[in-house]
DNA sequence: TGGACGATTGACT
DNA sequence: GTCAATCGTCCAA
């Protein structure tokens, strides 16, 4: 598995970067909200803001670390600022930066994502404007261009991925805590957070109104 | 090694 | 509201 640290090339201490990760699931999940993704797969740059997180770790019955390492979810278990990317449902690809220290399968699904840059990009990639651009986990893989080899890459970008841009960590009242989406197991815990009215919160089936 | 199922989406009734 | 698309992964046998 690649990683920056390995090549000698990492501007300072391995980690120091995304440390405001390195921190209990949930918290570094909130934490991600208003941070920024940047994409420039392609030679397209593309610019989001988070706004939905899920939080997923070892202990949860509903996270694809719960069983243990393997060979899809190895990336959850690097160290904090790695991307771990899985196929859903055969067709698309969801985005998780991975949280906590190294050998620790954690992370944060990115359910959803304001446009910032780029929006031609992510059009033409989607095939749909406004909300539907980036309004759920599927989608935002595909407006960002994400697939399955972005799998266990470094967030510190090096122009031909993507890269996270730390902001600052929002107030609780910006914060709204609900439960998770589409899953079995662990259907109430309260792991999903998002920032209070956005329009680019994923609607989706069963959604309440 | 077979088979059920999924951290979803979009089209259709 | 209902359902198909689509395929890799993982568990049970």
């Amino acid at each position: 598995m690649a990683n920056a640290a390995d090549s000698g090339d990492m501007p300072t201490a391995p980690g120091a970067e995304f440390g405001f990760l390195d921190a209990p699931v949930e918290q570094a999940a909130r934490r991600l909200l208003g941070c920024e993704l940047v994409s420039e797969i392609g030679g397209e740059r593309v610019r989001v803001r988070i706004v939905e997180t899920e939080a997923y770790d070892e202990t949860d019955p509903a996270s694809h670390t719960f069983r243990g390492r393997t060979a899809r979810n190895a990336a959850m278990f690097l160290p904090a600022g790695h991307l771990y990317v899985y196929r859903s449902h055969g067709i698309h690809f969801c985005c998780n930066v991975v949280t906590g220290r190294a050998g620790v399968g954690s992370g944060a699904l990115i359910r959803a994502a304001e446009p910032l840059e780029g929006e031609e990009f992510m059009r033409a990639r989607r095939g749909r404007g406004g909300a539907e651009l980036t309004n759920g986990p599927g989608k935002l893989g595909q407006a960002l261009g994400a697939d399955l080899s972005l799998t266990g890459t470094s967030l510190t970008g090096d122009g031909s991925g993507l890269r996270l841009d730390r902001r600052a960590e929002l107030p609780d009242a910006e914060i709204v805590t609900g439960v998770r989406v589409g899953i079995s197991k662990a259907v109430d815990a309260p792991r999903r957070f998002y920032v209070r009215g956005s329009a680019f919160v994923s609607r989706h089936h069963g959604a309440p109104r």
